[in-house]
DNA sequence: TATTGTTATACTCTATAACTATA
DNA sequence: TATAGTTATAGAGTATAACAATA
C-alpha cells in the first residue's frame, strides 16, 4: 500500500524549490533565499518544543528580559523592533503564565521594569537549551569556518 | 528644535542590534540572524512599492502564475510551501483585482487552471522591475563574489 | 506637550477541519 | 475513497489610533 505522506508545514517548506517549476525573478533574489532560509528554521522551531505557542519572537522576547532584568517595554520594543502594542502583548502572554513580572517604577509612575520570575527563569533555561540545539541542527551542513562566513555576509546586509 | 523621528517599521527593523543591551543566545543563533535579515528586506518591500497590498507572498505568487500558466491551485500551493487554504485566498486577491482567472479544465472538473490576465501581466512586469531594484539595493554592499557565496551558504542550509 | 503603557481595531499570514463536487 | 477547491474558524504577528496616567 502507498503510504500516505502528512503535507505538514515542516515537509512544504522543504520541498520549496524542488518542483520542475520555473520560479523567474525569485530565483534570483536574494531575499526569497533569505525568506526560504528563515521559513525552514521556523517551521522546525515549532517541533523542537512541546508548547506549540512558544514561537521565536516569544522566545526571542522571554531571553531579553532574563539577560537584562529591569528594563522597560519600551527599551525592549526598540531592541526587538516592536510597536508598543505589539510589546504589550507578548509580555501579557508570559506575565499571564507567571513568567515575568512588571515592577512599577517609583521614580517614574508611567512605566513598569520587567523582570523574570523563578517560573520563568526555570522556563527560560529549558527552552534555551533547546532552541541552541535547534540551531545547531539547522546549521548542521555548514563547516565552522562557513557558518563565520555566513554570519559575516549577512551582517553586511544590515549595515546602512 | 529636535527633529522627531518617526519610528517606521523600517526604522525598528535597523535599529535591530544597534543598543547597548545583552542578547545573550540570540546573538549566537544563526536562525535569528536570518530572521533579521528578513525583517530588513520585508520591511523594506512595502516602501518599494506604492500600493500596500501587494506584499511579498502575493507577489511570489503572481509571478509563479506567470511564470507557469495553467497551474492547478494545488501545484501553487506546493510550489510556494503554502496550504490549500492559504492558496485560495492568495489567489483570491489577484483575482478580485482582475489580473489572474480560473479557467476550469475539462479534463478534472474539479480542478482549475491559473491564468495570468492581461491586466494581471502589465502589473506582474511593472512590480518585477521594482522588486528586482529593491533586492540589489538591499544586497548592495556586498560584492558580485560575496552575493555568489551567501547564496551558496544559504542553499546549504535547505539541504537535507 | 511628550512619553509610557493599554486597548480597540484591523490586516496579513497561516493552519486545520468540515464541506462540496468530482474522480 | 481520495482529491481539488472553498469556507469557517482560529491563532500569531503586527500596525495605527485613541486613550489614561504621568512627566
Amino acid at each position: 500500500m502507498a503510504t500516505k505522506i502528512k503535507r505538514t508545514r515542516k515537509r512544504r517548506a522543504l520541498e520549496l524549490f524542488d518542483s520542475t517549476l520555473d520560479y523567474g525573478l525569485l530565483s534570483e533574489l536574494t531575499g526569497f533565499a533569505i525568506k526560504r532560509a528563515n521559513v525552514i528554521d521556523f517551521a522546525s522551531f515549532g517541533n523542537t518544543l512541546d508548547d506549540k505557542t512558544v514561537t521565536p519572537l516569544r522566545f526571542s522576547m522571554l531571553n531579553l528580559i532574563g539577560c537584562n532584568p529591569g528594563l522597560q517595554q519600551v527599551q525592549l520594543a526598540d531592541a526587538l523592533g516592536l510597536s508598543r502594542s505589539a510589546t504589550t502583548v507578548t509580555i501579557d502572554y508570559w506575565d499571564e503564565r507567571g513568567c515575568v513580572e512588571r515592577r512599577s517604577d517609583p521614580a517614574d509612575r508611567r512605566s513598569y521594569g520587567i523582570y523574570l520570575t523563578d517560573e520563568g527563569r526555570t522556563r527560560l533555561d529549558r527552552i534555551a537549551g533547546l532552541v541552541a540545539a535547534h540551531d545547531k541542527k539547522f546549521t548542521e551542513n555548514l563547516t565552522r569556518a562557513e557558518l563565520v562566513e555566513l554570519r559575516r555576509l549577512l551582517a553586511k546586509l544590515y549595515m546602512r
